[in-house]
DNA sequence: ACGTGACTATGCAGGTTTGCATAGTTTTCG
DNA sequence: CGAAAACTATGCAAACCTGCATAGTCACGT
């Protein structure tokens, strides 16, 4: 395995237990029968323990939300907020509703202060870049950070009523909405 | 203590506990540090275990949301909207940024399914029945149930947001558009 | 008064979790 | 080649959680 695999590798399957199970249901334990590690080594690729472990996929999470996002900048407004909405609509229908968001299931169920303030400002950074994209998409700068607050917030929300109804419902009604909406606001 | 109190101080503190810590910090030992009851009576209230527990907070969680939201009904749209974000807001503000929604917390942690589909059933009740407010609030019956899934999801993840980010900039951007939104599509 | 059901008090068993220790193996690089 | 760094393998301790057992106490109704 080449150098540093194995721990990629576990952060990446935290993200998805994180998606899946929760913050408690990340456990070493889970997270290596997901990547197959070996238990003796978590210490060595963590040192700084579970929150080492967490707060790396926090930032993973982070940076693939903000890397799509990244590749539309420059096109309308509309298609930047689909795209966003396509992230999470991919993501559902992978997993056939069964995944969340795991920046969302670290801030319900965070017991250190440290965690939450990183959750808080992967949230703060998405809403600050989606602003910006938003108004290079054509949105009048004074709505935009309105329109990426609504879009963050609603879209998290519809993600979690469409997996506890186990119905895309929620989040087909949200979709159409917030792209009218803006499709609305920036013509 | 009168007859069953204790069973419904226990379940009025699972609810705290779940919108402050998540599922699995709503343990009962938890519950009973903040209740006060005795350890040894646990499976004499519940004996359904942990899952009867939280199955009558998300009960106890969902009424309450419910009581309030009809307690407006016949009022205007815009009003009906704006109390069901003024119930988050006071949750908040009672709390100093730290609690958030007990039906979150469960649809993010579940590892059981019967309690996931108990939380959906409660998104979905709270969807009816905001939508049938906003027709009898004089918004057109169309828009109505797109109306209501935004609310309820755009309200949840403001709720996440403000308390990851300890700012009440989500959640006062988006209580503006959704008041906004429904008086424009009900005048 | 008395019995029954509601409740308390204490404790235990089995499982899981984190964090770490200790020893052995593989990889990498000079 | 040879040594250092990276990694694996196994196991252990303290803490926690759930679920239950057992025994004792209180309250209420008849």
């Amino acid at each position: 395995m080449a150098k540093g695999e194995a721990r990629s590798r576990m952060v990446a399957g935290a993200v998805r237990l994180l998606a899946e199970k929760g913050l408690e249901g990340t456990s070493f334990a889970e997270v290596l029968a997901v990547t197959g590690g070996s238990r003796g080594s978590t210490y060595h690729h963590f040192p700084g323990g579970k929150n080492e472990l967490i707060d790396a996929a926090l930032d993973l999470a982070g940076a693939h939300a903000s890397a799509a996002l990244e590749a539309v900048r420059g096109r309308p407004a509309s298609e930047v907020i689909a795209e966003f909405l396509a992230l999470w609509r991919h993501l559902l229908a992978a997993t056939e509703l069964r995944a969340g968001c795991a920046v969302l299931a670290v801030t319900v169920a965070a017991d250190e202060p440290d965690l939450l303030a990183h959750a808080g400002r992967i949230f703060h950074d998405w809403r600050d870049q989606l602003a910006s994209l938003l108004v290079e998409g054509g949105l009048e700068p004074g709505r935009a950070p309105e329109l990426a607050a609504l879009t963050i917030a609603a879209t998290e929300g519809a993600v979690a009523l469409a997996r506890a109804e186990k119905s895309w419902e929620p989040f087909d009604l949200v979709e159409s909405f917030l792209v009218a909406e803006t499709r609305r606001a920036s013509s």
